[in-house]
DNA sequence: ATGAAAGCGCTAACAA
DNA sequence: TTGTTAGCGCTTTCAT
């Protein structure tokens, strides 16, 4: 049972006993056909079943209505948001989504790189691993729009959609700090990225300014397993394992900031198992207020990360640089809003439990600068 | 800046003083060319910085090395893991993957097929909304070979690669019935697909062969808010609801299975505020084992699903069906093992918690038959 | 309003 | 071993 070839505008083109030409005129909607033979064509087209080749078409258009996307690991949930986020977008424009996985690993992105260049997509969307930035350098030069999210490539020239981790740390900080604990941990993964620096200066400024002791606080880094595969759930076992052997040693009222709400998951039963009240004895705050945050038992106060935003806002972004090939304006940074989301995790020793979360937003920012 | 225009064939062929199809011969490795030239003309596609042009190449082979992939919600942590090991398993064969979102939408659904069509992609993995296959149909008829994900399509000739979701669901009821429960509920969420359908006819053979009184068992619908939009949290929110308007009524030493992990989130916080203790009172299992499952407290016992394996077998049959494109074996149709990981929430009354979790695998088969 | 011809970048016959 | 020719399906001049 071979197939039926595929229809072309030569298959209608015969049918109707018209050029090529004009049929294409037709389908496509150019005003240079009458109105009774456009009619006759497209009845025909559809008769047939015609389908447009994207391959041809773009081939002479020379865009392919694409974009690349490029993501560390679908599997956390921030980037699948994020993800639904740019498809959703890109789709209701007419775009494409070709998706590549990297899996926090360079060489994979490389590859993703030469991947984009083949198919030559209008624009990419980019969570860079930040190892390595002259293939993204090497695809801006090609003429591929790109724009970063979340991570950002100082030396490479383009455009940025992101979050203000310094200062959401630095709140959130600030926030356990008023609860009155007189000692502070950060639970951080393992990896090497501005993302986890950046929430490690906040958390940092805010004890600081506090004038915190130094013994009194610490950064504790949680080994990932993250290069492994992107199909791994994320770190609960491993943050386990780290609280574990830390809570011992732990004093009470203290206060602990997240760089996940995973890291939560394993917190919670090492303090559970160890005895130790929440917040009572620990008060903690998470990033990215997952689905199960609020559900925890004590509930978990939590950074809301705007990943819809930033999915849309990058589709955006690009879209708007792909409107104006031509004009060499600076590159955009942009920063959106987070929200602390408060719940009984990181309640004062004073405070009552409120009956609905209070929340308190960062303000959204636009940044526009040379490099 | 307008950036350098891309290298051609025809660049190279130029610059080395030799016709392009030598330069194709050189580059495709074709061994019709002397190991000095092409050694001199890799050196000098490298120098000018050549990238073969995906388009120009598929529109003349007529295949694109790229597999559309269509799943209803990338931020379901079960379609995340399966669109990871799909990208994975068809990078390494060196397909491009082209993701598209339905959000349960058939109009959506209909629109993907659209597009692959157009693309002439070489194949698709689809995890189809079930409302509606004349699309899927067509898609077959134009020569694109799909596979079905997870959700099946009875009428549609292609292969499918899914899960047993009657006999996990029996299995896992048959567990609750176990630890000695005299009623059973079972929260499903309010979607018309054969997942759901399955999960509650294993849900009621179960009880039935236990001869429960039918007053003792209930099907609850969680109303699911899935279809407005791909970036929406899971349903715990709703599932909380549900619970709580029910948890009154639920008598004690009762047993619940959940069609997926979420549920258990919003129903252990409604038992938790009602004062009723699982597993004592209520016992639970879920479905999906999320990452979560294992670190709430007390710890959910959870079907495990084959997320990885199916993504992977999905790709590998595709290939397989692309590798004899002409040979008409029926439809392969693939169960892949569930896992019952039994943890505390389940705990039967005399059951001392087992310091390891037990686990119990349903056995993988294969079947193949006509349609 | 319609047609003829050229070409997007590449590969695959067929020659030489 | 290398070159010439043709063509994948489409769009875009330029004629008519």
């Amino acid at each position: 049972m071979a197939h039926a070839r595929r229809v072309t505008l030569q298959d209608i083109a015969a049918a109707v006993g018209l050029s090529v030409n004009t049929v294409s005129r037709a389908l496509t909607g150019k005003d240079q056909v009458s109105e009774e033979t456009r009619a006759m064509i497209k009845a025909v087209a559809d008769r047939l079943g015609y389908v447009p080749n994207t391959m041809a078409r773009s081939l002479v258009l020379g865009q392919v209505m694409t974009i690349g996307v490029v993501i560390t690991n679908p599997s956390n949930p921030f980037y699948a948001r994020l993800i639904s986020a740019i498809e959703q977008r890109g789709r209701v424009h007419g775009y494409s989504m070709l998706l590549m996985v990297s899996e926090e690993n360079p060489d994979n992105e490389r590859r993703a790189v030469e991947s984009m260049m083949r198919w030559g997509v209008d624009g990419a969307i980019v969570v860079p691993v930040q190892a390595g930035d002259d293939h993204w350098r090497r695809l801006i030069d090609s003429g591929t729009r790109v724009v970063l999210v979340n991570r950002d490539l100082s030396d490479v020239d383009c455009d940025f959609a992101g979050i203000d981790y310094e200062r959401s740390a630095y709140e959130a900080s600030l926030h356990l700090l008023d609860t009155g604990v007189d000692s502070m941990y950060l639970f951080e993964e393992d990896l090497r990225i501005s993302t986890v620096a950046a929430r490690i200066d906040g958390f940092t400024r805010a004890v600081t300014e506090r004038g915190l002791p130094a013994d009194a606080v610490r950064v504790l880094r949680v080994p990932t397993r993250r290069h492994e595969a992107s199909t791994l759930p994320w770190e609960a076992a491993e943050s386990y394992d780290l609280a574990r052997s830390v809570v011992a040693g732990l004093p009470d009222n203290c206060g602990i900031l997240l760089g996940n709400d995973y890291f939560a998951l394993g917190l919670y039963r090492a303090l559970r198992e160890a005895g130790r009240r929440i917040p009572d004895d620990v008060r903690i705050v998470g990033f990215g207020d997952d689905t199960f945050a609020g559900y925890l038992d004590p509930a978990l106060s939590s950074v809301r990360l705007p990943s819809e935003q930033l999915g849309t806002a990058a589709v955006d972004q690009l879209l708007a640089r792909l409107a104006d090939r031509a004009t060499r304006t600076p590159r955009v940074t942009a920063f959106y809003p987070t929200e602390l989301v408060v719940r009984a995790s990181s309640a004062g020793p004073a405070v009552v439990p409120a009956p609905a979360p209070a929340a308190r937003r960062t303000r959204a920012r636009t940044r526009q600068g040379s490099s």
